[in-house]
DNA sequence: TTTTGAGTTGTTCGA
DNA sequence: GTCGAACAACTCAAA
């Protein structure tokens, strides 16, 4: 058996399948010793929560390609199946290995703990690395000592605090050992959707892996981050996005490195703002971590007493983007077709499901999770709380989204809605955003019959406003200052 | 300790 | 059609 200097050390890979600015890879390189690259599919785990159906189809096709990199560069990536402790504790006693790098993962903080010291306990060297976040979310702290809960203040901070590090470079080999352990095979862990295969139009659009996620890199600092603030709010500029999100999710590129990327460019209230947008990433987690109930409980728990309805049929229609208004119907296909939805519609629809249906936000972050390819615990439920009203900084209650208001503001021409709701297609724009209202004559004339061709709304969005409101006065406040005699 | 200013993304109503 | 105020109060962060 190798003694520790010569033995291999096991690199773990989780999400962050990448190789470069990869902490826990980079270390086990320049430890000068064989690399085990092991990804395990662990069993479902209460803190996190499932894989979701739409990400087992990028994580098949990312583990893909780390495979593919790390056998280019002379080494391989080892599959396998089973709780990770007893993975990497039998990997260990099969090759020798003497160490365990891994990179943080601040959701899996409670996991990890328990696997880490197992690892240890059977006499591994285990090593922990950073990289999943700009700045640790457990030392950023406000002036009062304690965990920031409005984001502006956060950003500030972050501000002052100069420039996060500089991403690490890529390593150039990558030291195999003489043998490799048995691997399992993706087709075995049967992560494609076979009948039917929704995933069909994912593979048109993604590119999953580290080259991918370089591409959609380098092509958005190219151009549309120059006109990011102004553009990023219509959703039928495909181009004025990074489509990063994915990408991030995975690990396949980190936020120093898509940070760093806009060091150089020109100052502009453009970039500021993209930069913005990855430290509201951070903020999630940052949220996350200081608070591990957001993600199951409400963050406000005054809202533990919201009365949420079953409304199923109402849930139903929404996922399948079925509830007569168009630019609530065209997000939730745009989610169900491409694997992620416009941010501002995400707005949209979000807002629709919690207030004008009274859907619990709990169910629709659990859809979102299953059906985002970007999905992240901790963006997921710091955003659907933000939405409901019952998060950090969140949104005032009173703030309803009008999805007819919304969609003849910000898709004007209705041109998003005609590439995901083909049957309006034929409506003049005057009407698209409000079919409901359209005259006779116009909807024959574009094909349309309610309740036929596209359905009637679900609800009447004006009663639903006026409901939701009352029901938001109850929990929030008049209650309250009811007299406790009663 | 107390005070002060401020807080991602909206809508509606009335002048 | 455009504009400003009201919508509610509360909590946070920093001075």
């Amino acid at each position: 058996m190798p003694d520790a200097t010569h033995s291999p050390i096991l690199v773990w890979f989780r999400k962050d399948l990448r190789l470069d600015d990869n902490g826990a890879l980079l270390s086990a390189v320049e430890k000068g010793r064989p690399l085990l690259c092991v990804y395990v599919r662990e069993p479902e785990d209460e803190a996190v929560g499932p894989l979701g159906a739409a990400q087992a189809w990028w994580l098949h096709h990312s583990l893909q390609a780390l495979s593919a990199t790390l056998q280019a560069c002379g080494n391989r990536l080892i599959l396998k199946t089973g709780k990770a402790s007893e993975v990497l504790a039998a990997l260990a006693e099969e090759t020798g290995a003497k160490a365990v790098y891994l990179n943080r993962l601040y959701e899996r903080d409670g996991i990890d703990a328990e696997i880490l010291k197992s690892l240890y306990d059977g006499g591994l060297e285990v090593k922990r690395f950073k990289g999943q976040l700009l700045h640790d979310p457990h030392t950023m702290r406000s002036g009062t000592g304690g965990p920031y809960r409005v984001y502006t203040p956060f950003w500030k901070a972050l501000e002052k605090d100069g420039e996060p590090r500089e991403p690490l470079e890529a390593p150039e080999t990558l030291p195999a050992p003489g043998t490799f352990p048995s691997s399992e095979t993706l087709c075995d862990w049967h992560l494609l959707p076979m009948h039917p295969n929704w995933a069909e139009e994912f593979e048109t659009l993604w590119t999953p892996g580290e080259a991918g996620a370089v591409e959609k890199l380098e092509q958005f600092v190219a151009r549309p981050i120059h006109t990011y603030k102004a553009d990023r709010d219509f959703p039928a500029l495909t181009e004025a996005t990074s489509h990063l999100s994915p990408h991030l999710a995975f690990g396949e590129i980190s936020p120093a490195r898509i940070w760093y990327a806009t060091r150089g460019l020109p100052a502009s209230d453009h970039v500021t703002h993209f930069r913005k947008e990855l430290v509201w990433r951070e903020f999630c987690h940052h949220l996350l971590a200081a608070f591990p109930k957001l993600r199951t409980h409400n963050w406000n728990d005054r809202f533990d007493a919201f009365p949420w309805e079953e409304n199923d049929d109402g849930f139903q229609a929404w996922t399948k983007g079925m509830t007569g208004y168009p630019i609530v119907d065209a997000g939730m296909r745009e989610l169900w077709r491409h694997g992620i939805m416009h941010n501002r519609v995400r707005m949209i629809t979000a807002s629709f499901l919690i207030k004008d249906m009274m859907v619990d936000w709990r169910r629709g972050e659990a859809w979102f999770r299953d059906t985002l390819l970007d999905a992240d615990v901790a963006s997921n439920a710091a955003n659907w709380q933000w939405v409901a009203g019952s998060g950090a900084d969140a949104s005032p209650f009173f703030r309803v989204f009008n999805p007819i208001l919304q969609g003849e503001k910000f898709d004007a021409d209705g041109d998003y809605i005609k590439r995901f709701v083909p049957e309006l297609s034929r409506l003049p724009k005057k009407y698209i955003h409000r079919p409901f209202e359209a005259p006779p004559e116009v909807l024959q004339k574009a094909g349309v019959t309610l309740g036929k061709t596209y359905p009637k709304p679900v609800v009447n969005h004006f009663e639903a406003r006026d409901r939701a409101l009352a029901a938001y006065a109850e929990v929030t406040g008049k209650s309250a200052v009811s007299d406790p005699r009663d």
